[in-house]
DNA sequence: CGCGGTTTTGTAATCGATTACATGAGGTGA
DNA sequence: TCACCTCATGTAATCGATTACAAAACCGCG
């Protein structure tokens, strides 16, 4: 019986299959124009022929690095992560670095224990979401001296790193957007705002933005839910509820924004002329449902380009500015319009 | 200026910190059991006090494996392989195994890549989509006797382990039913089939169901579009305009059913009255949407469990059965019925 | 007190790749 | 031909954790 181990080679087996010593191996592999070009074929040859592949531990134990680097997102069934992770690493690939994904499922203790997994296996820099970590991370983090990057967040706390923008303001924008529409009755469909500060930050804004127009929001004007469409539904007819039920819903994200669509649609109001839904995020799916979703438009893309240029640059040891803002634009569809007189 | 080294302590600096030996350390890690109890505190406290964090690199060297298995994707874009990520590594944690994603963006050399550097990273065991790799890779896995599980296909081909289900089959199901329904002019709005055997698959059970009902599926009744709403309803339009029109269409995947959903709103044409449009994968906005989709259910969580579940098999030694079979159902909603006579 | 047995702890070799330094080969000019 | 320089290659130490084996500590009992 063949034993696994027997089928696989290291570096002194292709150096000595080639004739040649480890540390022209890995010459080859390192720096190819450092040997003379008939080694350099024979050994390429041998790698080939036994299917050599150098082991990562190994080297990363050598150079005390990996060309790796973490991100801690709360959950990849989430449009928004989706892409926020294919243009995260898209660019860390075009510069040679591999990224390593764990979620926290919005759990601060899970993010903790997934980010010092990701610190153990290597990882030379570390993505992260909003700047609500555990204070032992994020203390541990700073005691490596390891590249942070804080995403979705701005401005920045002392010592941070961030790349993003002000969700309070960026969400105020819609709610003056609405009372310029003539609405008073505005009601929000939140995310769940435990361990999350973009979701926190969000109703604060529509808190703040309505305090200055001389308006509240009462509590039976207020419902969290988890993102999901069967979530969203739910929360929107609780708060439809409410008496008087609302003119406008401000949504915490675009997924609570479509569900409340559909409920709507299912309960015969009429968007935009009986009420008005915003959301937030502007998944591509916002210009397509009927009727196409008001909504604040991130570029996430962009957004997590900067990211990751920003950790390249600390692992390039260069300076790297505190904060890097985004812009988020309120995006006026069909959700929305002036608030009918009764 | 402090270095950054000099913050970093391995389990010599551990061992001296509590006055023990490496070998003690590396039981109180490993088998806390066989230390003493006053010894494993002082060495508890030494860890927290240092903040170690054990080298995973180091430890992948000594032991041959890293604990680790790798998934390869197409995209993380694309709701299906989301919620097959949450599935799969929600399972794999419940071993104490983490998941290392790498995304192939459908290009079998990209996958091929990716793969080895998973496997470079020391994944124990690979879970891939499909059985259409490149050989080269098939034999590099091979030669490693990495454990692999094909997922999203079934039968599995000689010596290798699927979970999954028989996409032609699955889909002719579908096809069956618009026959009943009484459609004849029947067309596909297909996935991109080149480097996809499951896309490949679905355009092939159409047209062997269609065949054994003397149809056929004639180029303008068959087009191929990229994931994503808008070349969904690109794609949609192309097919309208063929004549005859067809009364029914079959979409590879729900986004493309979605977007065919959208733009026949658009169109002013009237589904299902007018047209049936059926679905592939029951996404969560499938029964949400109006008119609901008629769908092929797809089991993704259970599907990706038992990815996970052979995948642990094989790495504890145990003996794996080559395939697996998950049922893909038809569901009727909204969006199909009867054709029209006209 | 000392013997045999059990349990706890320490010593040192090991995994695979990298690279500083040593060595050797080849070339050039006097 | 020899001294010297350059460039290619090899030798061997190193990174950090694990564990076989050795050593020591402890226990009970005659």
């Amino acid at each position: 019986m063949r034993t696994r181990d027997a089928t696989l080679s290291n570096i002194a087996d292709v150096a000595s299959a080639a004739g040649v010593s480890t540390a022209t191996v890995s010459r080859v592999l390192n720096k190819p124009d450092s040997v003379s070009v008939d080694l350099r074929k024979s050994v390429d040859d041998a790698i080939v022929r036994l299917g050599y592949v150098p082991h990562a531990g190994a080297r990363a134990l050598k150079l005390r690095r990996t060309g790796t680097v973490g991100a801690i997102i709360p959950t990849v069934d989430n449009a928004i992560f989706a892409e926020a992770i294919e243009a995260f690493q898209q660019r860390l690939s075009d510069t040679g670095l591999q990224l390593l994904i764990a979620t926290s499922g919005y759990d601060v203790n899970k993010e903790a224990r997934q980010a010092m997994n990701l610190v153990a296996r290597g990882a030379d820099g570390l993505a992260l979401c909003g700047v609500s970590q555990s204070p032992k991370l994020l203390q541990s983090l700073r005691q490596r001296a390891l590249p942070i990057v804080h995403a979705m967040i701005y401005p920045p706390p002392p010592n941070t790193v961030c790349v993003g923008f002000d969700n309070a303001r960026a969400i105020a924008q819609a709610v003056r957007y609405l009372l310029d529409l003539g609405h008073r009755r505005i009601a929000m469909l939140a995310g769940i705002t435990r361990d999350n500060d973009r979701a926190t930050a969000r109703v604060v804004g529509v808190r703040q933005a309505l305090k200055k127009a001389g308006l509240g929001l009462p509590p039976n004007y207020l419902v969290e839910r988890k993102y999901g469409l069967a979530h969203a539904r739910d929360g929107f007819r609780v708060l439809m509820a409410a008496t008087p039920a609302p003119t406008a819903i401000l949504c915490g994200n675009d997924v609570l924004a479509f569900g409340a669509l559909l409920e709507a649609q299912e309960m015969g109001i009429n968007v935009p002329k009986a009420l008005s839904i915003v959301g937030f995020d502007d998944l591509e799916m916002a210009r397509h449902i009927r009727p196409a979703l008001t909504t604040l438009h991130v570029p996430t893309e962009q957004m997590w380009q900067h990211v990751a240029d920003r950790l390249i640059a600390s692992l390039a040891q260069l300076p790297v500015q505190a904060g890097t803002e985004v812009e988020v634009e309120l995006v006026v569809r069909e959700s929305t319009g002036p608030v009918l007189r009764d």
